[in-house]
DNA sequence: AAATAATACGAACGGTCGTACTATTGTCAA
DNA sequence: TTGACAATAGTACGACCGTTCGTATTATTT
């Protein structure tokens, strides 16, 4: 690993921080590089441009969810298991203190769903792959047996993928002391109705 | 209706509408003027600061959602239908065109939500109202013998209202032509499921 | 019609933004 | 150890930011 590679992490982990209180927008080169001890122009020629910059932490933001979140999951036998786990390591990954302001992704889904470019297709993607994620694992505990064959597994990845959303507004914002464990009973009763009788 | 009145008012539309797509960060006071066709200084004396007008965009934004989603939905008979008006009329007001980018105050949830002050402090509140009128509004469909007695309130309200939210992700920035159907299955079920049996 | 207050303007301020260039330093293979 | 190149720093730029100020214009009241 060269200098730069290490220098170039180095950059994108304190960007990760600076992103998730302050998001793709307020994420700022001259900032970031005082926090950093470095020029800006120095850190600059490592991207390019600010465009590039985000793209690099927002691909960043999703190797840590892959590796917080998914391949955890995907750890846990197929079916049920492995459903519950997707859930509940997304919601230990929303208030999880490595990112200090919450999940960046989630914040610049909003940030970006109204300035279309190449910033909002890659968020885009990244969220369309997590409700793949979230579909298949699914449609894997339909196929155990786990889950009743009649469910609507689209249906399903919404109701869960909102619940996580909706998780981060009463925890992050409001701060609600409750919130962690409404966001655990619903995505346990989203699971317990999806399930087959008996 | 004093002249001042009448252009804080259109302002506050323009701004509005501006701070919908591009958040209240992003809401600038030069190009505000501009599309107003005023001049920034002239536009400034109106509030006296940027926080005061995000502020002030905050408050006319609370004043539409109400408009728009509770007071129609108070207007229906208490009990089920007024809970499922709140929901119905919430899901439309993410798609109303008025607002072009989408709920504001969802917006700065999440752009403020590691910013502390008075922003903050207001999107808190304005938070906490509109889940006191979902809450209360489902205390009474219990009252009236509509929903069970041993539902809890809070964690029907949470769900609710994050599955009002994860409508957003999926029809603003996903535009997945199914969200729409997705959302209001997910509210209804919710709903039947507080159902008294029988 | 005169007096006063409200409203709007234009210009300028200090700052920060992203970016472009050039110069200097550091790294690492030959 | 030197030469080539990667990495970082330095400086400057034009654009825009929120804000202030003095002044002109327009409404409203007396």
């Amino acid at each position: 690993m060269s200098k730069g590679e290490r220098t170039r992490a180095a950059i994108l982990d304190q960007a990760l921080a600076m992103t998730s209180t302050d998001g793709l927008t307020g994420l700022t080169i001259g900032t970031l590089a005082d926090r950093l001890g470095m020029s800006k122009s120095g850190l600059f020629a490592h991207f390019g441009s600010k465009e590039l910059l985000q793209a690099a932490v927002l691909e960043r933001a999703a190797d840590l969810f892959a590796d917080t979140v998914v391949r955890p999951a995907l750890a846990q036998p197929r079916g049920l298991p492995r459903v519950l786990a997707l859930f509940e390591n997304w919601i230990a990954w929303t208030m999880d203190p490595v990112l200090p302001g919450g999940c960046p992704i989630q914040a610049a889904s909003i940030e970006f769903d109204d300035r279309p470019g190449p910033i909002q297709d890659l968020i885009v993607k990244q969220q369309e792959d997590m409700r793949r994620v979230v579909i298949g694992a699914t449609r894997r505990a339909v196929e155990e047996g786990h889950l009743r064959t009649d469910l609507d597994v689209e249906q399903f990845a919404f109701e869960g993928i909102s619940l996580c959303y909706g998780f981060t507004q009463s925890y992050r914002l409001l701060k609600n002391p409750k919130a962690e464990v409404w966001a655990r009973t619903a995505v346990h009763g989203l699971v317990d109705r999806g399930r087959v009788r008996g």
